[in-house]
DNA sequence: ATGCATGAGCG
DNA sequence: GCTCATGCATA
């Protein structure tokens, strides 16, 4: 495993077309699923995507549709693309759910056996000078073991994951290792508190989100008033739980 | 492994 | 203000 520090790759982000805002119903006076009603733990993950993803990138390129997509990912641009109504075709070896959930498995397994660990994956990425590729986080390579990423997120790290795990598996049948073990943490930056949702303020909240998984901004800042909690705080926990219904594991796919 | 957060990009 | 990709902090 090799380490390395100063990373803090700053890759650039996403964007993503449209998003949908409506519903024709505001309960706005009925703010109180729990106490009010009777429903008190609900399970929800219900997904009906509408017409949306995203695509994008990593870095500069990196295009990912919605469905399907050419092998080879990353590093350039695919070649044209059919416009066609009808071309439904091919489970699409590269997009097909199980063809990622399999790769994810066998990454996971191989790493391990390679022992590295899911942090120096993440790092090594940056050594691997891909155009547009840069570091990744411990949590993103454990996601996407888990494949707790959205699908595309998935087919977009793909690439550069098999990269790197053919890069290094060729470097360990030669045995290689690295002269160089400088490792001296930054040290000194101010560190992020994170805040805590107590458990019945996040029951309160599944409820609510049972009901309304999108509540407009006036709603949201009553729901923080009501629970004493910051409204931006309630707006992430919000956009936060739509992002979860999303990723693989939960989306309808298997 | 996962909760809460940030920031880009877009309407 | 949202979605999405991603990450720091933390359990």
């Amino acid at each position: 495993m090799v380490y390395h520090h100063g990373v803090g790759g700053p890759p650039s982000h996403n964007a993503r077309p449209h998003q949908m805002g409506h519903h024709g119903m505001e309960g706005l006076d009925m703010l109180d699923p729990l106490t009010s009603s009777s429903m008190t733990t609900l399970a929800p993950m219900g997904e009906t995507a509408p017409p949306h993803h995203q695509l994008h990138g990593y870095g500069a390129m990196n295009h990912v549709m919605n469905h399907h997509h050419h092998p080879g990912g990353l590093g350039h641009a695919p070649p044209a693309h059919l416009g066609h109504p009808a071309a439904a075709l091919h489970p699409d070896t590269d997009t097909d759910p199980r063809e990622l959930e399999a790769f994810a498995e066998r990454f996971k397994q191989r790493r391990i056996k390679l022992g590295v660990t899911q942090a120096d994956v993440g790092k090594a990425l940056a050594n691997l000078k891909l155009p547009g590729v840069g570091a990744l986080s411990q949590s993103t390579i454990c996601r996407f073991e888990s494949l707790t990423l959205s699908h595309n997120n998935m087919i977009a790290l793909k690439p550069i994951l098999q990269a790197w795990l053919e890069e290094a598996e060729a470097q360990a049948k030669n045995k290689r290792r690295d002269p160089d073990a400088p490792s001296v943490l930054p040290a000194g930056e101010k560190k992020r508190k994170r805040t805590s949702i107590a458990a019945p303020e996040k029951r309160s909240l599944e409820a609510y989100f049972a009901v309304q998984p999108r509540p407009s901004g006036e709603k949201i800042a009553a729901i923080a008033e009501k629970l004493d909690l910051k409204k931006n705080v309630v707006r992430v926990w919000f956009c936060n739980q739509r992002q979860k219904q999303k990723r693989m594991k939960f989306a309808a796919q298997h």
